[in-house]
DNA sequence: GCTCTGATGTACGGCGCCGTATAGTCCGTG
DNA sequence: CACGGACTATACGGCGCCGTACATCAGAGC
């Protein structure tokens, strides 16, 4: 059977891998730091993996699942109108645990061309997402481009930029960026 | 005198450290890749600096300086009205050699207290340059803060996203973008 | 030209990591 | 209970980097 009776089975280095990569970037993702981060020696992973650089693929592998196929099937399962399915998949994407994996990755993909092209094809199906959603509220294409856009920009630099907002949180000045840019408005010059 | 006759002067190990923090991030910016990178040996390099650490330290002061006191001192240099130095000023921001520094420091300051508190002044430095621009123009505070915010957002993502715009090139997409945040407009809900 | 001084080259020990080889351990199965 | 296969520990050689100690070299000033 494939019953796991490994004590410490393959997707458990892929875990710690992941979350190594989002912790420390992926210069982190050692195996022999893994290893100890398993309480274990490296001794099982070369029976897992042919080396270092295969895990850093399953690891995109599962990174790239956990990020477009896991959220949108977790998304549409629960049901419910177009909007409220969009919003449930960004709560998804932009979880506590993703957000720093994604910010590496992103990190990553400046001096990796492959892990450029995952980030892509990544991005693309996020952008088709948001694109999906909008786009009864805002008729003129390059418009809800734009707005797709910002809403991405905006959604992934509340992490980046650690600017002070006298007198306001983050939440409130997010929030109201949020209703410019996705707020259903005329705007009349 | 202090006249330099160094082959490789202090300041050499500074640029490679900053050129190389750009380009392949912190964990690569190592004495002796720096040495290689200048056609020499290490040996020098501990006239200079205590070690590693040290050097880093230098490395980060030189960032801090290139992207405030030097940027506004360019910026203000030429004259203009604020509207025009400010813009000179994102422009001298986001110039290409900046930004891959910028964006290495973004994401070792995830992990670094030092480097995020650096960061913070940084950041704040230049949300204070945005705010004043664009007082006048967005005279509620909130409001301001808030397209002041998504601004910087878009500006840092457009190095970040690598999503495909069907249709348009990411310059068209960003232009639009910008002339929604900072454009000047009323808003009728 | 000589000397002195600071920059550079060379050599070394140490460390952490990679990947391999080999031996040991566990556990289901017959 | 012995077997066998999967998993794990241990030991090893190699590599790249750190920081130190010391040798060497080149130019400034005499």
């Amino acid at each position: 059977m494939d019953v796991v009776r490994a004590r410490t089975p393959r997707h458990a280095w892929i875990d710690v891998g992941l979350r190594l990569l989002g912790e420390r970037g992926p210069d982190a993702v050692r195996v022999e730091v893994l290893a100890r981060e398993l309480g274990v020696t490296k001794g099982g992973f070369y029976g897992y993996f042919a080396d270092r650089p295969a895990l850093l693929t399953e690891v995109l592998d599962e990174w790239e699942r956990r990020s477009t196929t896991a959220v949108i099937e977790r998304a549409e399962h629960e049901g419910g109108d177009p909007v409220t399915r969009a919003r449930r998949a960004a709560a998804l994407t932009f979880a506590d645990d993703l957000v720093p994996i994604d910010l590496a990755v992103r990190e990553w993909a400046r001096r990796d061309d492959g892990v450029a092209a995952r980030l892509k094809r990544v991005d693309n199906q996020r952008m088709d997402y948001l694109r999906t959603t909008f786009r009864d509220r805002f008729p003129d294409p390059a418009d809800l481009e734009a707005r797709c856009l910002l809403a991405f920009a905006g959604a992934i630099s509340s992490s980046l930029i650690v600017a002070e907002h006298p007198g306001e949180t983050r939440a409130q000045v997010l929030e109201r960026a949020a209703s410019l840019v996705l707020g259903r408005r005329t705007l009349r010059p």
